[in-house]
DNA sequence: CTTGACTAGTTTGATATCGAACTATAATGG
DNA sequence: CCATTATAGTTCGATATCAAACTAGTCAAG
């Protein structure tokens, strides 16, 4: 399980020239690095998330996947209804994909959808018994094997994660940001 | 761009009873915000992931894709030549997936592949000087772009990812290992 | 040797996702 | 009122990925 991978440490000499924004303190190895540095962790991210959707989605039903138990998890969270279109901004998907992931829940009966009084264009999605059924059931088979992972971490690394996530949330909205 | 998504806070009633691998140490608080906290670090976790991913490709040739990039940069940072098998598990696909990676890399001219002398079920893939040329033009593209995004992050954010990098290292093994 | 187990790679069928084109409804500005 | 523009949702074609079945080569034990 070597892992190393995705965007990984760069070779020096790859280097193209001239590392825009770069503060005129920075050392030579702080330019060579900082980039590196970077790949390091959007790769370890990369990793990190293929493997955790990787096991959430072998816990869940065989029909099930991660793009449901998301839906499912936003309602229960923050209840409903909502219309297609602002599931799909809030999971930053298409709304063609959403289309498709609504119709195989509403067809699986997780979600019921009805129209959207005073606007013809629109559509209200809802949970159903049967989806916080779904939900529950995965969260059972989920939360063990979260507590076997964290448990095999040493606490400071477990400490250092929690801190980090201001971070990693100042990040996101960095690239969202960058998203324009 | 609201991005609450994917693995979010769960409502405290929902918990199923039971927090196996909990320390008789911990408060009640701690159990019940334990799970909610991890359900964050995995969702800002996967937004960045889907963001910096989108991003990239955003910048890369219409046709290459990240799983493209991503041989490019395998062969760069640790030369050639390697079985399609090798890099398979280096990035966590199957043997199906970079089957059909590479074909479509081969038809593309950015990798070459040789017979495995000794071994008649092997091959060997190796990067192209065409390969090489694209993976430099996606770096120039791409290094400024990480530059415009880490600009408008707050230093202290910079260096809390940085610092957190050995800790996601370690949970990416966690969870390797827990894939069994 | 030859058989049985393993390994490398391909193929196939299913599904998720995207971008773009399309339909239908709404809202807005003359 | 109408024309234009914007929005909600669907459909379509392309592609990436997976799991599972398959082919072919290797290796080890008898």
């Amino acid at each position: 399980m070597t892992n190393e991978t995705a965007l990984g440490i760069l070779p020096r000499p790859v280097y193209p020239a001239g590392m825009p924004g770069a503060a005129p303190s920075d050392t030579l190895d702080d330019l060579l690095d900082a980039p590196r540095l970077w790949f390091r962790v959007f790769n370890e991210i990369g990793i990190i998330n293929q493997l955790s959707v990787a096991q959430l989605e072998r816990i869940l039903a065989p029909h099930l996947k991660f793009a449901d138990f998301r839906v499912l998890n936003h309602f229960i969270r923050l209840g409903g209804p909502r219309t297609p279109v602002d599931l799909a901004r809030s999971f930053q998907v298409t709304k063609g994909t959403m289309t498709h992931t609504l119709q195989k829940m509403e067809r699986l009966e997780l979600i019921a959808v009805s129209p959207h009084g005073g606007d013809g264009r629109s559509k209200l999605v809802d949970i159903t018994d049967a989806g916080r059924t779904a939900h529950a059931e995965a969260l059972v088979g989920l939360l063990p094997e979260m507590e076997r992972v964290i448990d095999g971490l040493d606490p400071v690394v477990v400490q250092t994660l929690k801190d980090a996530l201001p971070a990693m949330v100042a990040l996101r909205q960095a690239l969202d940001k960058a998203r324009d």
